[in-house]
DNA sequence: TGCTAAAGTTAGTCAATCTAACTTTTCTGT
DNA sequence: ACAGAAAAGTTAGATTGACTAACTTTAGCA
């Protein structure tokens, strides 16, 4: 870390990404303006070129944080019900609902297509990383009850559905044509049918 | 409908609209260059202000055409397979992820978060109509046999589990964890699980 | 036919990203 | 300790694309 001084900065790269992910987390990565994080950290619109090789990057670099962020809230909750149980894995779906609700910007950034973005392999990394974990909760939670499904067809199912409810939920869609619509309580019905039901999808 | 003449187009804003439909179609809103229609249709780039508000009014108009064509392949997918029942059903689900598909572009201009877009009357009255079609179908398939529960909270279910089939498909987060999987067997096997579950959320 | 309105045009403003060329500070090796 | 290189800033300007203002051409109608 660096010294503080009138001229230099001290770390502007961290401080342009902070900067950038607050921006980006509150008004969405389309209406994200470097030039606003270059006020926010006190330095000419030029200076982020010394760290980063366009705007892209500092986004890739928020998108990973994001993921941290997630997988940090998936883990939470698996942690606080119990591994490999039901409660556990509906607590996960729920935690990517929240998390999703909590971080609308960031997770259309996250999930959206973006695709110099998603090429990036640290990208593509975290998120394996965080499907994972779901994975592996649902075969702990076969094994432990005798369900005879391939735990990753399960878990893909699973994902799929409440991935489809964060982005109808927060893409406002539910609200055209199901305004009283308790998303949680869905969530909370519809998991144990898709543990119980047999695989077979290549 | 005007004269053609060589200063004046003889329908400009019907050019317009079909340019940039195929442009938003090709390249996505967010690379969509109103310039680059005005080239096509071969006029100036100011030319556009005599026919619409700004950039977002020809969003607007492609959405709507682009739900329009939903419903179309909704419509022919029921008729093909018969009115209420399963496979109908199952048919609407795949037409649906078979249009994210085909039609990436637009279909995330219809389903992501463009305030602005979402609030014109005209579009939220398209997507009603859309989702409409479902619950019908479903209503229709319940009271065939005998199936206790709500069509409309059913009707989302499926829906959920299809938007987030479709959107994680098109966002090519399938193809970093699951790049095997064959979406339109999940659906077909998924399918009959909802509509036979018990409905209570909401 | 001649007035008015519609539908074009050109020229120019305004942002925002990114580059080029320059300046200030920090780090390193002897 | 200090000279020179490298790092990290700066200002100024190119570029791009949406949108506006003021003007011009064409069409429609009494």
């Amino acid at each position: 870390m660096k010294q503080k001084t009138a001229y230099h900065h001290g770390d502007l790269k961290e401080a342009l990404v902070q900067a950038s992910y607050e921006l980006v987390s509150q008004g969405g990565a389309e209406n994200f303006l470097l030039s606003e994080a270059c006020k926010r950290a006190g330095v000419s619109t030029a200076a982020p070129y010394k760290h980063f090789r366009d705007r892209d990057e500092i986004l890739e670099i928020i998108v990973m944080r994001a993921f941290d962020e997630l997988a940090d809230r998936s883990m939470d909750a698996v942690a606080s019900r119990g591994t490999g149980t039901l409660d556990g894995i509906v607590a996960m779906g729920k935690a990517y609902v929240t998390f999703a609700a909590d971080e609308q910007r960031l997770f259309r950034l996250m999930f959206g297509q973006h695709p110099k973005l998603k090429q990036a392999e640290p990208v593509v990394d975290d998120g394996k990383r965080c499907f994972t974990q779901v994975i592996e909760q649902v075969g702990l939670y076969c094994s432990q009850n005798n369900v005879p499904g391939d735990p990753r067809q399960i878990a893909i199912r699973l994902w799929t559905f409440v991935h489809g409810a964060a982005s109808l939920l927060i893409d406002e869609d539910y609200a055209v044509v199901a305004p009283d619509l308790d998303v949680m309580a869905m969530i909370e019905e519809t998991t144990p049918l898709m543990l119980a039901a047999p695989s077979g999808a290549g």
